[in-house]
DNA sequence: CTTGCAATTGACCGTTCGGTCAACTACGCT
DNA sequence: AGCGTAGTTGACCGAACGGTCAATTGCAAG
């Protein structure tokens, strides 16, 4: 229990806040082995390549958000709708802490990965696009319990819950480019009424 | 009329291009001038700084837009309603055309930006903030239109345009991950129907 | 014909990039 | 005690980065 695989968790913990907080390209690995306390060779033994580094990132970011804002938002003391509100006022929560620390809004991490990099990198990208099945998973899940609870009916719920999450990263988006969490709030209320109907068949 | 400004127009529109299809800190003045047929030291006297010419891709992008989505789809030959999802067609029409010659659907030039620089680059960001708000206001438009066609009544414009906004964005940035424009179609049908009501008050 | 300036050229700057490597240290196993 | 190996170190690589500059060209106005 003295540090065993701790430098690895804490060059991917520098990393992640880095590039969180910046960009993909304008974070060096230089940058990242200062912050984490590790030489750049010790980096390397550790991860093949920054393109590999980012991947193991991605997998880091997911368990924090799912803590952070998934977990919290769907647990299952309120009706699913309401859980839907919840998820927005978790991810305004969120966002706003964030921004008093780096004195920005951030927005969806995983958003600024996959616009700064689906073109360029198609591994990142595939991975991008896993973490953003799972989270449109997430919210198939409440919309099938709210169809079970009478909450909603005659919706294609994977579609709806597809369109739910491209509404809150485009939520985060505007807020991020104004660098003004209210944004969220403002523009979160139409979150929970996003709807696709089935095609007439 | 032999060449003119031509150099400088030249060098915005390979900048424009490359940095569109990947991002902008991968694409290096070396490579776009390379691209413009232009030396390095011309590119400097048209341009202070790499920062400086994005400034000018922005304005030149925002033409691009203007006449390819904009205008076209918000004619006024259709009920505003109608517009809307023209507006949602012309855009999915823009993306696959131009994933036929990249190979790869490259979303929103000012989204990508926005997300790549918005934490590092203040002007940048604050640029892009005026371009959004410049396409919030078409929307805002055709919302009163609408209003005034008695195709919705009581709704918060300036938000619901916003809403829309972020919303279009989203799928874009879906579109873009999944690598697939049809995401544009799928999503598009809940754009029209976003709704933001007014504060009871 | 000359003067002046915008445009162009190509060599060059220091810095940083992602990545490599041989040597060394520390520690668990037999 | 001796060995193997995971972890660490610091020096180093070629390439690319954004940017500079003095010298030259081309053209338009006086």
């Amino acid at each position: 229990m003295t540090n065993e695989q701790d430098t690895r968790q804490r060059i991917i913990a520098s990393a992640r806040d880095l590039i969180y907080s910046r960009s993909y390209a304008d974070v060096g690995v230089a940058e990242i082995c200062e912050r984490a306390q590790v030489k750049k060779g010790s980096f390397y033994h550790f991860f093949p390549s920054k393109q590999e580094l980012s991947l193991a990132i991605i997998d880091d970011l997911r368990v924090v958000m799912e803590d952070r804002v998934l977990i919290p938002a769907f647990a299952r003391d309120l009706t699913p709708l309401k859980r839907l509100q919840r998820y927005v006022e978790t991810l305004y929560e969120f966002q706003r802490v964030a921004a008093t620390t780096d004195g920005r809004i951030l927005g969806c991490p995983f958003g600024n990965l996959a616009l700064e990099l689906a073109t360029s990198d198609d591994i990142i990208r595939h991975k991008l696009e896993g973490v953003f099945a799972g989270i449109q998973a997430r919210f198939e899940n409440v919309l099938s319990d709210a169809e079970a609870a009478g909450e909603i009916n005659d919706i294609d719920i994977p579609a709806t819950a597809q369109a739910m999450l491209a509404y809150i990263e485009g939520v985060l988006m505007m807020a991020k480019t104004a660098n003004d969490p209210t944004v969220i709030r403002r523009l979160g209320s139409a979150f929970a009424n996003i709807r696709i109907q089935p095609l007439a068949s």
